[in-house]
DNA sequence: TTTAATTTTTAGACATGTCTAAAAAAATAT
DNA sequence: ATATTTTTTTAGACATGTCTAAAAATTAAA
């Protein structure tokens, strides 16, 4: 079995690699972690010892099948929870992330198994990001970013880019929510900002917010 | 904050102190934590530190107050989740105990509270045993073991007292649930059995079970 | 293509929690 | 009261995961 730790850089490395077609780097992953390129280099290596990671001195690693199973694994867990604190336990969107970091350890099969028949079996977590099968497999939906979006287009509000808690509390506060209908009125060249449309109110957002959207178009 | 490490001693050091009025001795805490006494001493000089246990050499320890609230409050969540797994995810009985170790240790006040909402503010667990309130009060019933049971008299199953994996598969078997009306209708002298009736069916109980068994008396 | 800057690895240290073996204290027996 | 047994503590070791500082390799610049 793997430690607390260990599933940690697996998780990182995962993340990692579905943003980059190289191998991940000791820094790269370093910073994710919040932890030092030396203390990733020996964990990387206990890693390959488990045949969990491919890793060749000064290039970088990837994950083995194997490896990819785990991690896809604690990315499900992680992303069932939230949905459960959401659906069952009332939490907002944007206080699950720190409690998900630690149930996603917990080890029980079944545990998981129920909990996803008890949610109904989501496809998708609470920013919208996909929850992985069994297999680690995912659904992905055609998303794209609010700011691609031109003038007088529409597109159902179905993620977060960046799903920090002040970003979350910010879209809360504006009434944008996941599964809202936004018209985009108009778009502001001088600072790239967006006049946009929510159910009857209209407001305005600037081009960081509308870089962080995603929407499927419609 | 407390290790899980720490966490685990202090609730062996509770329940060792729930049948004990003298202070706890490492060997009974090596015992119940499957450690060395070398060990016990080390985390209690830890603990003593922390000012969660009273420690004075050769003397044993007892837990101060704030001891006391950690580790009612590590039995309060290991319980509801108990409770969760049961009521919520169908898991049965001799399932729940190695999971809810796990779970015990998850930091969140607000999904305790909620928890504890969605389950109906339950006072026992599924092994009968009391939950802890958030001070750290336990509503007691008086039970008592089936064994003190006299022919003919009658009690509600409440409880068992080994919640072993390998005895509640047994009750199982046999039919005995929580809940369920238990009447003596013979004892014998020679091997202290006992032969019950449950709903429509009679059955034979050793003497080892009666006296695993608690019951409240009607 | 040599030099400089950056990234990565190694070496050595430290904190946590555990263990075995030996010493010290307490409890029990003679 | 002294000797023996049991319990508890100490001393020293080890595994895990982390860190800083220095060395080595790679990449970028001149
Ligand atoms: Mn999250
Ligand atoms: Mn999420
Ligand atoms: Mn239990
Ligand atoms: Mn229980």
């Amino acid at each position: 079995m793997f430690t607390l730790s260990e599933e940690n850089y697996l998780k990182a490395i995962y993340h990692l690699e579905l943003s980059s077609d190289k191998g991940i780097s000791t820094n790269a992953i370093a910073e994710q972690l919040t932890t030092k390129a030396s203390s990733v280099t020996d964990m990387i290596k206990k890693l390959s010892e488990k045949k969990v990671v491919v890793y060749k001195k000064y290039k970088g690693v990837t994950l083995t099948n194997t490896g990819k199973k785990i991690a896809s694994n604690i990315v499900r867990k992680h992303r069932l929870w939230e949905v459960f604190l959401v659906e069952k336990l009332n939490f907002s969107w944007d206080e699950v992330h720190d409690v998900a970091e630690q149930l996603e350890h917990i080890k029980s099969p079944k545990l998981i198994n129920q909990l996803d028949a008890l949610l109904g079996f989501p496809t998708h977590d609470p920013h919208g990001d996909p929850i992985p099968d069994e297999d680690g497999n995912l659904k992905t939906i055609e998303k794209s970013l609010l700011s691609t979006l031109q003038k007088n287009e529409s597109g159902i509000c179905v993620g977060v880019d960046d799903s920090s808690s002040e970003f979350l509390q910010f879209l809360d506060k504006k009434g944008i929510i996941l599964g809202k209908k936004i018209t985009v009125l108009e778009k502001e060249d001088f600072d790239n900002s967006f006049a946009i449309q929510i159910d009857d109110k209209k407001l305005s957002i600037s081009n960081k917010i509308a870089n962080n959207l995603y929407i499927r178009k419609i």
